[in-house]
DNA sequence: CTCATGCCCTGCTGGC
DNA sequence: TGCCAGCAGGGCATGA
C-alpha cells in the first residue's frame, strides 16, 4: 500500500533518525529481501559496513540513502523499496524481532537499529550506483521511472502531450510508472474523483485543461495525505516509530463500496480492474460511451 | 515500440 | 469448528 505519500514520510523518518551514521554491521535474515541485489546477500552485507549513511533521497514510491565515507556521497545508494508490506524501523538495540524482520542494520555509535520488515516480501534492498538523470542523481536500476507530481522538474504539460499519443485508459496511465511515478491504486481513484474522471477514459480523449486538473487533484490528494501521516488501514503501513497514519478517514471513494458519496450521495461503486478494483461515483465519475476496458 | 496479462508472496476474511 | 477461495497489489518478465 505505500504510495508516495508513505514513502516521504519514511524517507522524512529515515532523514531524522539515520542520516550521517555510520554503519557497525548488516544482518539479512530473509535472503529474498535482498534478491535484487545479483551478487548476493554476503556482498550486501560487507559492502555497507563502515559506510555512511549520507543523505535520504525519494522518487515516486522508491526511496534510497546515498553512502559515503564521512559525509562525502561516494557515488552509491542503499535502495529500498516497499512493496506492498515493507517497512523501515527505527528501534532500539535489543528491541525484540519482528515477526518479519528480514534486515538488520547496527550502526557503529551504538543507537537505534534501523530494521526492514516485509510480510509479503514484495519490497526489497539493494545496492547500486547513482547516475545523473536530467541533472539528478539517481540509483541505475531506477533510471526508467519518471519523475513524480511532487518534482519540482515535474512537467504537466511534456505528461499531457504522452499521454494523448497513448491507446489506453486514464488509470492504466497512472499507474504506469514511466510515464508518471508515485501513483498506485488508492492515490489514483482519490484523484479521478477530485478531477471527475472515470477510469476507463481514453486518455487520447482529454484535453490539456483536463489533464492540468487530474494532475492538480493528484497533487492536491498526496499533499493532504502527506499532512496526515500517510495512509493505512491496518498496522503494515506505519512510519519508521511504527506510527500508523490516518488518511484513510479522509478516503472520498477508495474501498468505500456502497457508501454514500461525499459531493452527491449515490453509493461507491466497485468494479474489477486489472485483477483489483477500482472505486468511483456512478453519478460523479460517469462511464464514458468511448470507455477503454 | 506499445499495451496487456500473469506471477511473486503472506495473512486475513467470509462462505459453507 | 475447520477449510479453502478470494482478495490485497507494485513491478517486472513475457507475449501479442
Amino acid at each position: 500500500m505505500p504510495e508516495l505519500p508513505e514513502v516521504e514520510v519514511v524517507r522524512r523518518g529515515v532523514a531524522e533518525h539515520v542520516a550521517g551514521r555510520t554503519v557497525a554491521e548488516v544482518e539479512v535474515l530473509h535472503p529474498r529481501a535482498v534478491r535484487r541485489h545479483v551478487p548476493g546477500a554476503d556482498d550486501f552485507a560487507t559492502r555497507l559496513v563502515g559506510r555512511c549513511l549520507t543523505a535520504a533521497r525519494r522518487r515516486g514510491k522508491y526511496l534510497w540513502i546515498e553512502l559515503g565515507d564521512g559525509t562525502l556521497p561516494d557515488g552509491e545508494a542503499l535502495v529500498a523499496h516497499l512493496g506492498m508490506s515493507g517497512q523501515l524501523l527505527v528501534q532500539p538495540p535489543g528491541a525484540p524481532d519482528e515477526k518479519h524482520l528480514r534486515v538488520r542494520f547496527r550502526f557503529a555509535d551504538g543507537g537505534p537499529e534501523l530494521r526492514f520488515v516485509d510480510q509479503r516480501t514484495f519490497g526489497g534492498l539493494h545496492l547500486a550506483e547513482l547516475v545523473e538523470v536530467g541533472g539528478l542523481a539517481v540509483p541505475k536500476p531506477i533510471e526508467h521511472i519518471a519523475c513524480d507530481p511532487l518534482e519540482p522538474v515535474f512537467d504537466v504539460e511534456e505528461l499531457a502531450g504522452r499521454l494523448r499519443s497513448r491507446r489506453t485508459s486514464i488509470k492504466r496511465a497512472l499507474l504506469d510508472q514511466s510515464l508518471v511515478s508515485g501513483i498506485g491504486n488508492i492515490y489514483a481513484d482519490e484523484a479521478l474523483w477530485r478531477a471527475k474522471l472515470h477510469w476507463a477514459r481514453p486518455t487520447a480523449t482529454l484535453t490539456r485543461p483536463k489533464v492540468r486538473e487530474l494532475f492538480a487533484a493528484v497533487t492536491e490528494v498526496m499533499q493532504d495525505a502527506l499532512r496526515a501521516g500517510g495512509t493505512s488501514f491496518d498496522a503494515l503501513y506505519v512510519n519508521v516509530n511504527g506510527e500508523s497514519g490516518y488518511f484513510d478517514r479522509s478516503l472520498a471513494v477508495y474501498g468505500r463500496a456502497g457508501q454514500p458519496c461525499s459531493r452527491c450521495g449515490a453509493p461507491i461503486r466497485r468494479d474489477p480492474f486489472m485483477n483489483r478494483s477500482s472505486y468511483t461515483c456512478p453519478v460523479c465519475q460517469p462511464k464514458p460511451r468511448n470507455a477503454h476496458l
